[in-house]
DNA sequence: AGCTCATGTGAAAGGCTTTTACATGAGCCG
DNA sequence: CGGCTCATGTAAAAGCCTTTCACATGAGCT
Protein backbone atom coordinates (compact mmCIF):
# COMPACT_ATOMS: atom_id res chain seq x y z
CA UNK A 1 0.00 0.00 0.00
CA UNK A 2 2.77 2.55 -0.39
CA UNK A 3 1.25 3.82 -3.23
CA UNK A 4 -1.40 5.00 -0.82
CA UNK A 5 -0.44 8.92 -0.33
CA UNK A 6 -3.15 9.77 2.49
CA UNK A 7 -4.89 12.28 0.86
CA UNK A 8 -6.91 12.90 3.74
CA UNK A 9 -10.24 13.60 1.52
CA UNK A 10 -12.05 10.79 0.15
CA UNK A 11 -11.06 7.12 2.78
CA UNK A 12 -12.42 4.65 -0.28
CA UNK A 13 -12.78 1.48 0.38
CA UNK A 14 -11.71 -1.10 -2.12
CA UNK A 15 -13.65 0.57 -5.01
CA UNK A 16 -12.55 3.61 -6.17
CA UNK A 17 -16.40 4.78 -7.26
CA UNK A 18 -14.90 7.20 -9.94
CA UNK A 19 -11.91 6.45 -11.21
CA UNK A 20 -12.15 7.54 -14.73
CA UNK A 21 -12.91 10.52 -14.09
CA UNK A 22 -10.37 11.15 -11.23
CA UNK A 23 -7.70 10.18 -13.66
CA UNK A 24 -8.56 12.25 -16.26
CA UNK A 25 -8.36 14.92 -13.82
CA UNK A 26 -5.02 14.00 -12.51
CA UNK A 27 -4.07 13.49 -15.71
CA UNK A 28 -4.96 17.05 -16.96
CA UNK A 29 -2.78 18.42 -13.82
CA UNK A 30 0.42 16.48 -14.48
CA UNK A 31 0.58 17.42 -18.09
CA UNK A 32 -0.30 21.12 -17.24
CA UNK A 33 2.75 20.59 -15.07
CA UNK A 34 5.59 18.95 -16.74
CA UNK A 35 4.74 18.58 -20.53
CA UNK A 36 2.27 15.90 -22.43
CA UNK A 37 5.75 14.09 -22.49
CA UNK A 38 6.50 14.11 -19.09
CA UNK A 39 2.89 12.76 -18.10
CA UNK A 40 3.28 9.32 -16.48
CA UNK A 41 0.48 7.00 -15.91
CA UNK A 42 1.59 5.43 -12.74
CA UNK A 43 1.66 9.09 -11.90
CA UNK A 44 -1.65 9.29 -12.17
CA UNK A 45 -3.12 6.75 -10.39
CA UNK A 46 -0.96 7.64 -7.58
CA UNK A 47 -2.20 10.44 -7.64
CA UNK A 48 -6.20 9.11 -7.98
CA UNK A 49 -5.23 7.09 -5.06
CA UNK A 50 -5.18 3.49 -6.96
CA UNK A 51 -2.27 0.66 -7.95
CA UNK A 52 -0.52 1.55 -11.30
CA UNK A 53 -2.73 -1.67 -12.58
CA UNK A 54 -5.74 0.05 -12.31
CA UNK A 55 -6.09 2.40 -14.93
CA UNK A 56 -6.02 -0.05 -17.43
CA UNK A 57 -9.54 -0.94 -16.50
CA UNK A 58 -10.76 2.15 -17.73
CA UNK A 59 -7.97 3.37 -20.52
CA UNK A 60 -6.24 0.53 -22.91
CA UNK A 61 -3.53 1.99 -22.17
CA UNK A 62 -1.22 5.61 -21.72
CA UNK A 63 -2.29 7.07 -25.19
CA UNK A 64 -5.34 5.95 -24.68
CA UNK A 65 -5.87 8.32 -22.13
CA UNK A 66 -4.48 11.00 -23.79
CA UNK A 67 -6.63 11.24 -26.87
CA UNK A 68 -9.60 10.99 -24.36
CA UNK A 69 -7.99 14.08 -22.84
CA UNK A 70 -7.44 15.27 -26.90
CA UNK A 71 -10.59 14.40 -27.50
CA UNK A 72 -12.36 16.26 -24.41
CA UNK A 73 -10.17 19.09 -25.08
CA UNK A 74 -11.37 19.61 -29.00
CA UNK A 75 -14.62 19.41 -27.58
CA UNK A 76 -14.38 22.49 -24.83
CA UNK A 77 -12.37 24.16 -27.41
CA UNK A 78 -15.51 24.02 -30.23
CA UNK A 79 -17.86 24.98 -27.33
CA UNK A 80 -15.50 28.30 -26.30
CA UNK A 81 -15.03 28.95 -29.69
CA UNK A 82 -19.29 28.85 -30.44
CA UNK A 83 -19.31 31.26 -28.03
CA UNK A 84 -16.86 33.30 -29.31
CA UNK A 85 -18.33 33.20 -32.84
CA UNK A 86 -21.47 34.20 -31.28
CA UNK A 87 -23.04 33.71 -34.62
CA UNK A 88 -21.57 36.70 -36.12
CA UNK A 89 -22.86 39.19 -33.52
CA UNK A 90 -22.71 42.37 -33.11
CA UNK A 91 -20.88 41.91 -36.30
CA UNK A 92 -19.18 39.87 -38.51
CA UNK A 93 -15.80 41.37 -38.35
CA UNK A 94 -15.54 41.88 -34.76
CA UNK A 95 -16.88 38.39 -33.76
CA UNK A 96 -14.12 36.89 -35.99
CA UNK A 97 -11.43 39.28 -34.33
CA UNK A 98 -13.01 37.18 -31.17
CA UNK A 99 -12.52 33.66 -32.44
CA UNK A 100 -8.57 34.09 -32.83
CA UNK A 101 -8.36 35.73 -29.21
CA UNK A 102 -10.58 32.45 -28.01
CA UNK A 103 -7.49 30.64 -29.71
CA UNK A 104 -4.89 32.26 -27.97
CA UNK A 105 -7.07 32.11 -24.31
CA UNK A 106 -7.67 28.29 -24.57
CA UNK A 107 -3.69 27.84 -25.72
CA UNK A 108 -2.93 29.70 -22.66
CA UNK A 109 -5.92 28.77 -20.54
CA UNK A 110 -5.79 25.40 -21.35
CA UNK A 111 -2.43 24.26 -21.48
CA UNK A 112 -2.68 20.64 -20.61
CA UNK A 113 -6.09 20.45 -22.91
CA UNK A 114 -3.57 22.45 -25.80
CA UNK A 115 -0.36 19.55 -25.05
CA UNK A 116 -2.79 16.81 -25.78
CA UNK A 117 -4.16 18.05 -28.41
CA UNK A 118 -1.43 19.56 -30.80
CA UNK A 119 1.58 18.57 -29.33
CA UNK A 120 1.53 15.73 -27.95
CA UNK A 121 2.66 13.54 -31.27
CA UNK A 122 -0.96 11.47 -31.38
CA UNK A 123 -1.98 10.58 -34.62
CA UNK A 124 -5.22 12.55 -34.87
CA UNK A 125 -5.93 10.94 -38.00
CA UNK A 126 -5.64 7.03 -36.46
CA UNK A 127 -8.57 7.77 -34.11
CA UNK A 128 -12.17 9.02 -36.45
CA UNK A 129 -13.91 10.00 -32.69
CA UNK A 130 -11.06 12.21 -32.70
CA UNK A 131 -10.81 13.19 -35.84
CA UNK A 132 -14.34 14.17 -35.41
CA UNK A 133 -14.17 16.46 -32.64
CA UNK A 134 -11.02 18.34 -34.34
CA UNK A 135 -13.11 19.15 -37.22
CA UNK A 136 -16.33 19.73 -35.33
CA UNK A 137 -13.75 22.68 -33.44
CA UNK A 138 -12.42 23.73 -37.16
CA UNK A 139 -16.07 23.95 -38.58
CA UNK A 140 -16.76 27.05 -36.34
CA UNK A 141 -13.84 28.60 -38.07
CA UNK A 142 -14.98 28.15 -41.10
CA UNK A 143 -18.18 28.51 -40.80
CA UNK A 144 -17.12 32.05 -39.43
CA UNK A 145 -15.04 32.71 -42.64
CA UNK A 146 -17.89 31.85 -45.16
CA UNK A 147 -20.25 34.37 -43.39
CA UNK A 148 -16.92 36.91 -43.93
CA UNK A 149 -16.55 35.64 -47.38
CA UNK A 150 -19.66 36.71 -48.03
CA UNK A 151 -19.19 39.81 -46.72
CA UNK A 152 -16.10 40.71 -48.76
CA UNK A 153 -16.59 43.83 -50.97
CA UNK A 154 -17.21 42.95 -54.60
CA UNK A 155 -14.67 44.12 -57.61
CA UNK A 156 -11.13 42.06 -55.57
CA UNK A 157 -11.29 38.41 -56.30
CA UNK A 158 -11.29 36.62 -52.94
CA UNK A 159 -10.20 33.16 -52.34
CA UNK A 160 -12.55 30.39 -51.31
CA UNK A 161 -13.83 30.19 -47.66
CA UNK A 162 -12.19 27.32 -46.70
CA UNK A 163 -9.69 28.53 -47.65
CA UNK A 164 -9.73 31.89 -45.87
CA UNK A 165 -10.66 29.74 -42.72
CA UNK A 166 -7.19 27.50 -43.73
CA UNK A 167 -5.41 31.11 -43.40
CA UNK A 168 -7.32 32.41 -40.48
CA UNK A 169 -6.43 29.05 -38.90
CA UNK A 170 -2.94 28.49 -39.28
CA UNK A 171 -2.39 32.26 -38.50
CA UNK A 172 -4.07 31.63 -34.74
CA UNK A 173 -2.33 28.52 -34.41
CA UNK A 174 1.23 30.15 -35.43
CA UNK A 175 0.86 32.60 -32.85
CA UNK A 176 -0.77 30.02 -29.74
CA UNK A 177 2.29 28.00 -30.91
CA UNK A 178 5.06 30.22 -30.56
CA UNK A 179 4.10 32.74 -28.72
CA UNK A 180 0.94 32.26 -26.01
CA UNK A 181 1.88 29.67 -23.75
CA UNK A 182 1.76 29.98 -20.46
CA UNK A 183 5.22 28.68 -19.58
CA UNK A 184 5.80 27.13 -22.70
CA UNK A 185 6.28 30.14 -24.58
CA UNK A 186 10.07 30.27 -24.21
CA UNK A 187 10.15 33.49 -26.36
CA UNK A 188 9.82 37.16 -25.79
CA UNK A 189 7.95 39.21 -27.19
CA UNK A 190 7.50 43.18 -27.67
CA UNK A 191 3.88 42.77 -27.64
CA UNK A 192 1.19 40.54 -26.18
CA UNK A 193 0.35 37.49 -28.56
CA UNK A 194 -3.34 38.55 -28.74
CA UNK A 195 -1.98 42.20 -30.12
CA UNK A 196 -0.03 40.47 -32.35
CA UNK A 197 -2.96 37.87 -34.24
CA UNK A 198 -5.46 40.89 -33.76
CA UNK A 199 -2.81 43.10 -36.27
CA UNK A 200 -2.09 39.83 -38.41
CA UNK A 201 -5.80 39.38 -38.96
CA UNK A 202 -6.61 43.15 -39.67
CA UNK A 203 -3.63 43.38 -42.05
CA UNK A 204 -5.37 40.26 -43.96
CA UNK A 205 -8.59 41.31 -43.94
CA UNK A 206 -7.49 44.69 -45.66
CA UNK A 207 -5.70 42.44 -48.31
CA UNK A 208 -8.92 41.21 -48.65
CA UNK A 209 -10.74 43.99 -49.19
CA UNK A 210 -12.27 44.92 -45.97
CA UNK A 211 -12.29 48.16 -44.82
CA UNK A 212 -10.73 47.70 -41.01
CA UNK A 213 -9.43 51.25 -39.81
CA UNK A 214 -11.27 51.27 -36.83
CA UNK A 215 -14.64 49.33 -37.01
CA UNK A 216 -15.50 47.66 -39.96
CA UNK A 217 -19.13 46.99 -42.18
CA UNK A 218 -21.64 46.15 -39.52
CA UNK A 219 -23.34 43.21 -40.61
CA UNK A 220 -26.37 43.58 -41.57
CA UNK A 221 -26.35 45.03 -45.36
CA UNK A 222 -26.54 48.88 -45.16
CA UNK A 223 -24.73 52.04 -45.75
CA UNK A 224 -22.01 51.29 -43.75
CA UNK A 225 -21.09 54.31 -41.42
CA UNK A 226 -18.22 56.66 -43.15
CA UNK A 227 -14.91 56.59 -41.15
CA UNK A 228 -13.80 60.01 -40.06
CA UNK A 229 -10.94 60.06 -42.59
CA UNK A 230 -8.94 63.00 -41.96
CA UNK A 231 -5.19 61.90 -42.51
CA UNK A 232 -4.12 58.37 -42.93
CA UNK A 233 -5.55 56.28 -40.52
CA UNK A 234 -3.91 54.56 -37.91
CA UNK A 235 -3.31 51.31 -38.11
CA UNK A 236 -3.92 48.25 -36.18
CA UNK A 237 -1.00 47.94 -34.45
CA UNK A 238 -1.29 51.98 -33.03
CA UNK A 239 0.75 55.02 -33.73
CA UNK A 240 4.23 54.31 -34.81
CA UNK A 241 5.60 57.11 -32.67
CA UNK B 1 26.91 -8.38 -25.48
CA UNK B 2 22.91 -8.50 -26.51
CA UNK B 3 23.60 -4.91 -27.30
CA UNK B 4 25.55 -5.64 -30.02
CA UNK B 5 23.95 -6.03 -32.93
CA UNK B 6 25.98 -6.89 -35.95
CA UNK B 7 25.39 -4.69 -38.33
CA UNK B 8 27.91 -5.93 -40.82
CA UNK B 9 30.36 -2.24 -41.74
CA UNK B 10 32.58 -1.22 -39.20
CA UNK B 11 34.01 -4.33 -37.06
CA UNK B 12 35.19 -1.89 -34.79
CA UNK B 13 37.26 -2.79 -31.32
CA UNK B 14 36.71 -1.51 -27.80
CA UNK B 15 36.36 1.93 -28.51
CA UNK B 16 34.14 3.35 -31.65
CA UNK B 17 36.06 6.41 -32.41
CA UNK B 18 33.06 8.79 -33.45
CA UNK B 19 30.19 7.66 -31.13
CA UNK B 20 29.25 10.97 -30.60
CA UNK B 21 28.11 12.03 -34.03
CA UNK B 22 26.73 8.09 -34.84
CA UNK B 23 24.72 8.86 -31.84
CA UNK B 24 23.84 12.50 -33.41
CA UNK B 25 22.72 10.29 -36.52
CA UNK B 26 21.19 7.31 -34.95
CA UNK B 27 18.43 9.93 -32.61
CA UNK B 28 17.83 11.90 -36.03
CA UNK B 29 16.73 8.44 -38.11
CA UNK B 30 15.14 7.51 -34.42
CA UNK B 31 13.29 10.47 -34.25
CA UNK B 32 12.44 10.94 -37.91
CA UNK B 33 10.98 7.87 -37.48
CA UNK B 34 8.89 7.90 -34.02
CA UNK B 35 8.67 11.19 -32.91
CA UNK B 36 10.80 12.75 -30.44
CA UNK B 37 8.28 11.50 -27.67
CA UNK B 38 9.25 7.96 -29.04
CA UNK B 39 12.86 8.13 -29.39
CA UNK B 40 14.87 6.76 -26.51
CA UNK B 41 18.47 7.00 -25.60
CA UNK B 42 19.37 3.30 -25.02
CA UNK B 43 17.80 3.02 -28.80
CA UNK B 44 20.25 5.51 -30.07
CA UNK B 45 23.02 3.29 -28.10
CA UNK B 46 21.88 -0.14 -30.11
CA UNK B 47 22.08 1.76 -32.97
CA UNK B 48 25.80 2.48 -32.61
CA UNK B 49 26.75 -0.45 -31.59
CA UNK B 50 27.36 0.63 -28.01
CA UNK B 51 26.20 -0.45 -24.47
CA UNK B 52 23.18 1.94 -22.79
CA UNK B 53 25.59 3.41 -20.74
CA UNK B 54 28.19 4.68 -23.24
CA UNK B 55 26.27 8.12 -24.46
CA UNK B 56 26.46 9.05 -20.73
CA UNK B 57 30.14 10.19 -22.03
CA UNK B 58 29.18 12.48 -24.92
CA UNK B 59 26.01 13.87 -23.43
CA UNK B 60 24.77 14.89 -19.60
CA UNK B 61 21.68 13.14 -20.41
CA UNK B 62 18.98 12.00 -23.09
CA UNK B 63 17.73 16.02 -23.13
CA UNK B 64 20.92 17.01 -23.77
CA UNK B 65 21.28 15.08 -27.22
CA UNK B 66 18.36 16.27 -28.00
CA UNK B 67 19.25 20.30 -27.46
CA UNK B 68 21.93 18.95 -29.47
CA UNK B 69 19.58 18.53 -32.75
CA UNK B 70 17.33 21.18 -32.44
CA UNK B 71 20.96 23.05 -32.41
CA UNK B 72 22.08 21.58 -35.17
CA UNK B 73 18.84 22.24 -36.86
CA UNK B 74 18.49 25.60 -35.80
CA UNK B 75 21.70 26.28 -37.44
CA UNK B 76 20.41 24.02 -40.94
CA UNK B 77 17.14 26.63 -40.44
CA UNK B 78 19.46 29.46 -40.83
CA UNK B 79 21.26 27.98 -43.77
CA UNK B 80 18.25 26.95 -45.34
CA UNK B 81 16.14 30.01 -44.99
CA UNK B 82 19.48 32.36 -45.71
CA UNK B 83 19.84 30.66 -49.13
CA UNK B 84 16.26 30.94 -50.12
CA UNK B 85 16.40 34.85 -49.46
CA UNK B 86 19.71 35.13 -51.23
CA UNK B 87 19.88 38.83 -50.02
CA UNK B 88 16.21 40.20 -51.70
CA UNK B 89 17.13 38.71 -55.24
CA UNK B 90 15.64 38.73 -57.89
CA UNK B 91 13.23 41.25 -55.59
CA UNK B 92 11.76 41.66 -52.71
CA UNK B 93 8.70 39.92 -52.61
CA UNK B 94 9.87 37.01 -54.72
CA UNK B 95 12.73 36.25 -52.55
CA UNK B 96 10.25 36.75 -49.35
CA UNK B 97 7.88 33.90 -51.05
CA UNK B 98 10.94 31.74 -51.28
CA UNK B 99 11.26 31.91 -47.72
CA UNK B 100 8.43 30.95 -46.76
CA UNK B 101 8.72 28.21 -48.70
CA UNK B 102 11.99 27.33 -47.49
CA UNK B 103 10.34 26.90 -43.92
CA UNK B 104 7.48 24.63 -45.30
CA UNK B 105 10.55 22.48 -46.68
CA UNK B 106 12.51 22.24 -43.96
CA UNK B 107 9.80 21.25 -41.84
CA UNK B 108 8.87 18.36 -44.60
CA UNK B 109 12.19 17.38 -45.30
CA UNK B 110 13.79 17.34 -42.31
CA UNK B 111 10.70 16.13 -39.44
CA UNK B 112 13.61 15.06 -37.34
CA UNK B 113 15.50 18.33 -36.89
CA UNK B 114 11.55 20.27 -37.20
CA UNK B 115 10.17 17.85 -33.90
CA UNK B 116 13.38 18.34 -31.98
CA UNK B 117 12.69 22.31 -32.57
CA UNK B 118 9.70 22.75 -32.12
CA UNK B 119 7.86 19.84 -30.66
CA UNK B 120 10.32 18.18 -28.33
CA UNK B 121 8.92 20.37 -24.94
CA UNK B 122 12.22 21.25 -24.94
CA UNK B 123 12.92 24.59 -22.34
CA UNK B 124 14.18 26.56 -25.55
CA UNK B 125 14.57 29.62 -23.71
CA UNK B 126 16.36 27.56 -20.81
CA UNK B 127 19.87 27.23 -23.12
CA UNK B 128 21.52 30.11 -24.18
CA UNK B 129 22.99 28.71 -26.81
CA UNK B 130 20.11 26.64 -27.97
CA UNK B 131 18.14 30.15 -27.93
CA UNK B 132 20.96 32.02 -29.77
CA UNK B 133 21.09 29.81 -32.87
CA UNK B 134 17.16 30.26 -32.54
CA UNK B 135 17.03 33.89 -32.97
CA UNK B 136 20.11 33.66 -35.41
CA UNK B 137 17.48 31.53 -37.72
CA UNK B 138 14.56 34.23 -36.89
CA UNK B 139 17.00 37.05 -37.45
CA UNK B 140 16.50 36.23 -41.49
CA UNK B 141 13.04 36.63 -41.85
CA UNK B 142 13.35 39.66 -39.73
CA UNK B 143 15.84 41.02 -42.23
CA UNK B 144 13.46 39.80 -45.01
CA UNK B 145 10.90 41.63 -43.15
CA UNK B 146 12.90 44.97 -42.79
CA UNK B 147 13.65 44.91 -46.30
CA UNK B 148 10.34 44.60 -47.34
CA UNK B 149 9.03 47.31 -45.04
CA UNK B 150 11.49 49.69 -46.66
CA UNK B 151 9.65 49.01 -49.64
CA UNK B 152 5.98 49.51 -48.72
CA UNK B 153 3.61 51.84 -50.53
CA UNK B 154 3.61 54.93 -48.71
CA UNK B 155 0.13 56.56 -47.26
CA UNK B 156 -0.85 53.30 -45.83
CA UNK B 157 0.29 52.91 -42.63
CA UNK B 158 2.66 49.98 -41.77
CA UNK B 159 3.53 48.20 -38.69
CA UNK B 160 7.09 47.99 -37.60
CA UNK B 161 8.99 45.56 -39.46
CA UNK B 162 9.70 43.53 -36.36
CA UNK B 163 5.69 42.77 -36.26
CA UNK B 164 5.91 42.22 -39.92
CA UNK B 165 8.30 39.21 -39.28
CA UNK B 166 6.51 38.11 -36.41
CA UNK B 167 3.23 37.71 -38.33
CA UNK B 168 5.15 35.80 -41.33
CA UNK B 169 6.73 33.84 -38.60
CA UNK B 170 3.83 32.83 -37.35
CA UNK B 171 1.84 32.20 -40.70
CA UNK B 172 4.80 30.07 -42.11
CA UNK B 173 5.11 27.88 -38.51
CA UNK B 174 0.75 27.51 -38.30
CA UNK B 175 0.77 26.11 -41.29
CA UNK B 176 3.60 24.24 -41.43
CA UNK B 177 2.61 22.57 -37.79
CA UNK B 178 -0.82 21.94 -39.07
CA UNK B 179 -0.57 20.52 -42.73
CA UNK B 180 3.39 20.59 -43.53
CA UNK B 181 4.87 17.49 -41.65
CA UNK B 182 5.05 14.63 -43.85
CA UNK B 183 3.22 11.67 -41.80
CA UNK B 184 2.63 13.83 -38.75
CA UNK B 185 0.43 16.33 -40.84
CA UNK B 186 -2.55 14.02 -40.19
CA UNK B 187 -5.04 16.76 -41.39
CA UNK B 188 -6.20 16.54 -44.79
CA UNK B 189 -5.97 19.68 -47.29
CA UNK B 190 -7.52 20.90 -50.70
CA UNK B 191 -4.62 22.37 -51.60
CA UNK B 192 -0.65 22.00 -50.99
CA UNK B 193 0.47 24.14 -47.91
CA UNK B 194 2.48 25.82 -50.19
CA UNK B 195 -0.13 27.13 -51.94
CA UNK B 196 -1.85 27.84 -48.70
CA UNK B 197 0.88 29.50 -47.37
CA UNK B 198 1.51 31.54 -50.55
CA UNK B 199 -1.69 32.45 -50.94
CA UNK B 200 -1.70 33.49 -47.06
CA UNK B 201 1.61 35.92 -47.68
CA UNK B 202 0.15 37.32 -50.66
CA UNK B 203 -3.15 38.31 -49.23
CA UNK B 204 -0.97 40.02 -45.95
CA UNK B 205 0.76 41.85 -47.74
CA UNK B 206 -1.55 43.40 -50.03
CA UNK B 207 -3.21 44.21 -47.09
CA UNK B 208 0.11 46.25 -46.54
CA UNK B 209 -0.87 48.20 -50.02
CA UNK B 210 1.95 46.19 -51.86
CA UNK B 211 0.59 45.28 -55.32
CA UNK B 212 0.41 41.37 -55.78
CA UNK B 213 -1.77 40.60 -58.70
CA UNK B 214 1.16 38.41 -60.68
CA UNK B 215 5.36 40.04 -59.82
CA UNK B 216 5.07 43.27 -57.90
CA UNK B 217 7.48 45.77 -58.46
CA UNK B 218 11.02 44.81 -58.45
CA UNK B 219 13.11 45.96 -55.80
CA UNK B 220 15.25 48.47 -57.97
CA UNK B 221 13.10 51.64 -57.86
CA UNK B 222 12.20 52.44 -60.68
CA UNK B 223 8.68 52.28 -62.43
CA UNK B 224 6.57 49.28 -61.89
CA UNK B 225 5.80 47.42 -64.54
CA UNK B 226 1.90 48.29 -65.88
CA UNK B 227 -0.16 44.73 -64.70
CA UNK B 228 -2.08 44.53 -68.35
CA UNK B 229 -5.23 45.36 -66.48
CA UNK B 230 -8.23 43.72 -68.00
CA UNK B 231 -11.10 42.06 -65.77
CA UNK B 232 -10.10 42.13 -62.15
CA UNK B 233 -7.15 40.22 -61.68
CA UNK B 234 -6.94 37.02 -60.44
CA UNK B 235 -6.07 36.33 -57.18
CA UNK B 236 -2.55 33.97 -55.70
CA UNK B 237 -5.01 31.25 -55.54
CA UNK B 238 -6.21 30.97 -58.81
CA UNK B 239 -9.47 31.76 -60.95
CA UNK B 240 -12.70 30.05 -59.19
CA UNK B 241 -13.81 28.08 -61.85
C1' DA C 1 -28.82 -14.77 0.92
C1' DG C 2 -26.35 -15.82 -3.13
C1' DC C 3 -24.35 -14.74 -7.69
C1' DT C 4 -21.85 -12.31 -10.95
C1' DC C 5 -19.12 -9.09 -13.04
C1' DA C 6 -16.93 -4.67 -13.00
C1' DT C 7 -13.26 -2.79 -10.67
C1' DG C 8 -8.93 -3.11 -7.78
C1' DT C 9 -4.67 -5.43 -6.00
C1' DG C 10 -0.09 -7.85 -6.11
C1' DA C 11 3.38 -9.61 -8.33
C1' DA C 12 6.23 -10.15 -12.13
C1' DA C 13 8.38 -9.50 -16.75
C1' DG C 14 10.71 -6.42 -19.63
C1' DG C 15 12.42 -1.63 -20.83
C1' DC C 16 14.58 2.73 -20.07
C1' DT C 17 17.57 6.02 -17.43
C1' DT C 18 21.26 7.02 -14.81
C1' DT C 19 25.17 6.07 -11.66
C1' DT C 20 29.35 3.71 -10.20
C1' DA C 21 33.28 0.88 -10.23
C1' DC C 22 36.18 -1.20 -13.40
C1' DA C 23 38.40 -2.27 -18.22
C1' DT C 24 40.72 -0.87 -22.58
C1' DG C 25 43.75 1.07 -25.40
C1' DA C 26 45.25 5.57 -27.97
C1' DG C 27 48.37 9.12 -27.48
C1' DC C 28 52.29 10.89 -25.42
C1' DC C 29 56.82 11.04 -23.11
C1' DG C 30 61.28 9.62 -22.09
C1' DC D 1 60.25 0.32 -26.90
C1' DG D 2 58.06 0.57 -22.14
C1' DG D 3 55.06 2.81 -19.27
C1' DC D 4 51.54 6.27 -17.89
C1' DT D 5 47.32 8.51 -18.12
C1' DC D 6 42.93 9.66 -19.34
C1' DA D 7 39.15 9.59 -22.50
C1' DT D 8 35.97 6.28 -23.77
C1' DG D 9 33.48 1.78 -23.06
C1' DT D 10 31.42 -2.01 -20.24
C1' DA D 11 28.90 -4.41 -16.51
C1' DA D 12 26.01 -4.31 -12.97
C1' DA D 13 22.60 -2.40 -10.19
C1' DA D 14 18.97 0.72 -8.44
C1' DG D 15 14.75 2.88 -9.44
C1' DC D 16 10.89 3.99 -12.17
C1' DC D 17 7.34 2.93 -15.85
C1' DT D 18 4.32 0.03 -18.65
C1' DT D 19 1.67 -3.81 -19.22
C1' DT D 20 -0.22 -8.37 -18.15
C1' DC D 21 -2.28 -11.99 -15.31
C1' DA D 22 -4.25 -14.42 -11.64
C1' DC D 23 -6.84 -13.36 -7.79
C1' DA D 24 -9.72 -10.39 -4.38
C1' DT D 25 -13.70 -7.33 -3.34
C1' DG D 26 -18.05 -5.83 -3.00
C1' DA D 27 -22.10 -3.34 -5.56
C1' DG D 28 -26.16 -4.43 -7.66
C1' DC D 29 -29.56 -7.75 -8.99
C1' DT D 30 -32.50 -11.84 -8.28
Amino acid sequence: MSWRKDQGRGERGYHHGNLKEALLQAALGLIAEKGAAGFTFADAARMAGVSPAAPYRHFRDRDELLSSIAQRGFEQFEALLTQAWDDGRPDTVTAFERVGKAYLAFARNEPAFYSAMFESGLPVDANPTLMAASERAFAIIRAAAERLAALAPPGIPRPPAMMMALHIWSMSHGVASLFGRGDAARRKLPMSPEELLEAEVLIYLRGLGFPTDRRPAPTPPGPPPVPPSGDPPAGPWGKPK
